[in-house]
DNA sequence: TCATAACCGAGACGGTACGTCGGGTCTTCCG
DNA sequence: CGGAAGACCCGACGTACCGTCTCGGTTATGA
């Protein structure tokens, strides 16, 4: 992302890291606290005490700005639990995703995924860039888990995976119920046990 | 006292039926053709042969129209497969669904849920107007499958569904792989049987 | 006597007249009263308690409405002065079309002198029917005076009735200065003295 | 102190210039040649290659922007003939004016008296800025003429004026008799000797 | 040391779409 | 069939926002 090192003639002032950082910080802020309407490019550059021309010098569009935003906010990226029990492990990162969906990076996701409908090529950069990464880790815990026998290997992972994610993912755009920890359990129950034949004996 | 004291007064014109389909088609049909640059209310009112002011004297905004043509040109809502075999009845819903997610349907379903995020009500809307009652046939399903003891009962039914279908809206909105009906059958695997444990005896 | 005399519609031709006159009644007060901002032809129907088409039915436009509704408010179209003394007459007649240009009518008028602009005809419309037969009054006068000998006869009578008139149709329409019925004299003064020379002997 | 403090910041793009001189001729050319119907903003904007908001930016309505655009065109101005016979000075002024209300000018002048009717605050647009400025090189003239014993001193010059001006403005707004320049020998003899009495002695 | 180059805040620019307003026509129902 | 009610088509309005361009001015090389 950083432009800098290309072998351009060194002469010129240097970029300002506290305008960038500024126009960041701008950006989530914004466009997570105004969910219902849209933040325009002039407010972000006037609350981030900015010109329009620094944000596009920088980013092709607004949307971009917005998911460096994001990427930068969500940058701490807690490592994928990883003890000996798969599905445990999977309990938990849901639940952390869960909180993330709640919290003001969740309206920032929304908003990005509602943009980038009309934006071809923002969904592409939004995929590769902020859902891609995490998608690796949720898969090599499950790639993990298939060497470990702890789960069936004939089913394709991403169809698994979609099973668990795609649940949070759903609520958090369609909003049809809430994203709930306490949904977890019986979600993971799902995938892991499946929903098949009567209720196991309570005593197994 | 008359009993229709309250009644509207029924001096005026009538709404124009016709106009009322053609901004309905027009509406539709526009949005699933140029998913990817959005559509303006002059193109569609000019389209359906209507002035914009009979757009907005019976919808509040252009998304509510798109929402309307949407429900219209899904009204056949085939009716959920009810066999003895509750497993199959899904995987064939499930594929339905996908297919209606690749017609043009689809592009406009992802355009109405983009521009929900910007317009506070829409989602509501939406949810209400379209997920819940398609949502009702698969629940009743669903809970006919556990009274038939083909499913087990101690689970939430929001999230056995919202595993299965969710999986389609994700891939649908986020586009980050396609929607195939071959993947029905390692969906509803998963949620059946489950991923836990070692792969079933292939002779089974 | 019958004692319902306050009752609805007796007839259907009674009501017809009433909608005339309230229309020409609403057309000529809501002009008169508004004249920073234009009246539309909703208002004049509502206030008019009228259908719309009542007027359309009438009047090929809202302009002619208006000039309607101006030609009846100004029927009494005094005759004009005609005593032994042509300038003293037109002293006269001067002064009443000053204070006609300073009451509503006169703000009737400007309206119509403007809408005119833009409608090809209406200003063809206003001349023939408002303009002319007052016009025809003061021709007349100034003809009679003519053959009285008290006006010269070589100059062309249209001249000379713009030379008093348009004074005051351009200060109604520019307003660059106010109509005074004190001006009169100067006036007159001017159009039968000329302004030629030095100041006539005082004595004479 | 600095005496230039409260200069406005000099930051940002300065007024383009070249687009500010496209916007007064299209407003100018179409007002002039479409004078039945009403020019819209968005054709001027149009013609001057230019964006709607530009004009917003500038001027607060489209009959200001006309203004500037009259005046602009209107700028040369003649200086009012200045021989030692003041009636053939105004004779020659006058058959200048009706040139210019024969030409192009003319019908945007139309256009702007009839706007302005609508529009508080834009008649006195126009007369400060138009009329004012001609109708005082006008009253020098007269006034020199007073002086010069040439025109007698005791009448109001505005109505001397408004005599002879008057009548051209009038024919202009209302259109009943043309504007010709061979009347204006007629109108000069009207103000000048008056209508009263006999013709003068042919001979004189 | 000073010209050059890339940066910066500010804000005008061309353009597209918006939602509203008003004119004049058309349609329904009532009396 | 006249008349009130009001929906209809059309087109202009003034606003909002996008992404670009231009201004005066500010750092930082590198000749």
């Amino acid at each position: 992302m950083s432009p800098g090192q290309s072998e351009k003639s060194a002469a010129g002032r240097k970029r300002d890291a506290d305008a960038h950082d500024r126009l960041l910080s701008a950006a989530f802020d914004l466009t997570s606290a105004r969910s219902s309407t849209n933040v325009s490019v002039n407010e972000i550059a006037r609350e981030a005490r900015v010109g329009k021309q620094t944000i596009y010098r920088w980013w092709p569009s607004k949307s971009e700005l917005i998911l460096d935003a994001l990427l930068q906010r969500t940058l701490e990226q807690t490592p994928f639990p990883h003890t000996s029990d798969a599905r445990s492990d999977f309990a938990k990162h849901l639940a952390e995703i869960i909180d993330m969906f709640n919290s003001p990076a969740g309206a920032v996701i929304k908003e990005l995924v509602a943009g980038a409908q009309n934006e071809p090529g923002l969904t592409e950069q939004f995929v590769r860039r902020f859902w891609t990464p995490r998608r690796s880790l949720s898969r090599e815990r499950l790639e993990q888990a298939i060497a470990d026998r702890q789960v069936r290997s004939d089913l394709d992972p991403e169809t698994v995976l979609d099973a668990m994610y795609g649940v949070l993912w759903t609520r958090l755009v369609l909003g049809h119920l809430p994203l709930r920890r306490e949904d977890v359990d019986d979600l993971v129950t799902v995938v892991w046990k499946g929903i098949g034949g009567p209720e196991p004996d309570p005593v197994g």
